[in-house]
DNA sequence: TGTACATCAGTGAACGCGCGTTCACTGATGTAC
DNA sequence: TGTACATCAGTGAACGCGCGTTCACTGATGTAC
């Protein structure tokens, strides 16, 4: 990956333009928060930022584009967390460490959810750029998870049946997914605390095999 | 709910007209599993079935009611689920039990995944309706999930610092998401019976607190 | 069993809005000397 | 420090496609007697 940075034509532009496109970014990703996917306008995303719709196919051929960046620079945003998730977890403190990881990764979420919404519907409908943008964020943890979940297998705490790679990827779906639910669980009584403790609670359990 | 069937005018239909309006709701089902929520159309829809989109519009309003009634289908196809997830798994047989859910589950999702797809951005992204009957759907499972999750707090098998209705959700999430993993798990050597055993297990382990 | 009428179901064709996209242009900034 | 020119950045305004939606109509089915 290149530093520079292109316009549409492909291009390396400036300073002042390099501001342009990253406002364009930033209103694409407050749209997306705010409005959803479904509603999301070229006329808008550049009306956001008082410039006209001409702007925006300056510096992306479309709007997916722009979605596409935002996705990769969520990755960026999620690289860090690998840090938590080293092997040698205990019983003494590993619920701690699972702590601290929950704690980073409702973070991430919280500023990258609506991207993150959008770039998992594109995957799964089967666009090829997404799909490669989430199997690369994806991996990043599940790298991680799964030599852990190797070691405890092997040491006897966990079972056999689990297979390290596809536990991994549970995991992985267990965060990303409740924390979609969070609005809903928050009217039934679960706490953001509640969320992270059950959470850090079960990730400990699955990875070291203590309970 | 009535049994009678209504037409966007709020009429009651007869036979042909209903199966003409089940015609109209499979090929929605059938257009959203092809190519996704955001090419969708009412023209293709109604072409889909060789009719005029003045049809669809004889018994919808727009597309997403279309879609909301197949994911209150949906959810009627999940109930018998909750059959699997009655309290008193034994650490003899309740891997056994588990599995039996995670087949049960597979199947409704492989039918119905599309559209719980698109019920679930909806919901998420704010949707009134999409929010509801996706809540709907999840408290049949998290209900009794709940229930099997106290008990094992209730006997010191599971820890304290689970919640057992953050538990429940969070079971319900693994679920949900790692099957939309399942393509690009494929392709990394997680065979459909790979992933039922690992997360047979991932359950049996949660809900029992046996490993 | 036939006829007249009522209602149900389906549709061809068009309208018009809204959005994506582009073009030809203006204004801003940078650079050479 | 000034001038001339080149390049970069931004945009107003319009075009036109494609889709949602509707209307006025036809054809099919049901019902009364």
């Amino acid at each position: 990956m290149s530093d520079d940075i292109h316009a549409a034509d492909g291009r390396i532009i400036g300073a002042r333009a390099q501001a342009t496109r990253r406002k364009l970014l930033d209103a694409t990703a407050k749209l997306l928060t705010e409005q959803g996917i479904l509603d999301l306008r070229v006329v808008d995303i550049s009306r956001e930022i008082g410039t006209s719709p001409a702007t925006f196919y300056h510096y992306f051929n479309d709007v997916d584009e722009a979605i596409l960046e935002l996705a990769s620079e969520a990755t960026e945003d999620e690289k860090p967390l690998v840090d938590h998730l080293k092997p040698g977890w205990t019983e003494a403190d590993g619920l701690r460490r699972a702590g601290e990881f929950v704690d980073a990764y409702m973070t991430f979420w919280d500023t990258h959810h609506a991207v993150l919404r959008v770039r998992n519907l594109k995957a799964e409908e089967g666009d090829r750029h997404f799909r490669k943008v989430r199997t690369e964020a994806n991996l990043l943890l599940m790298d991680s998870l799964q030599d852990m979940i190797r070691e405890g297998v092997a040491a006897g705490r966990l079972p056999k049946s689990l297979d390290p790679f596809t536990t991994a990827a549970a995991v992985v779906a267990m965060c990303e997914r409740l924390l979609g639910y969070q609005p809903e669980m928050a009217k039934r009584g679960s706490s953001k605390s509640t969320i992270r403790d059950t959470l850090a609670t079960l990730i400990f359990g699955i990875i070291t095999g203590h309970v």
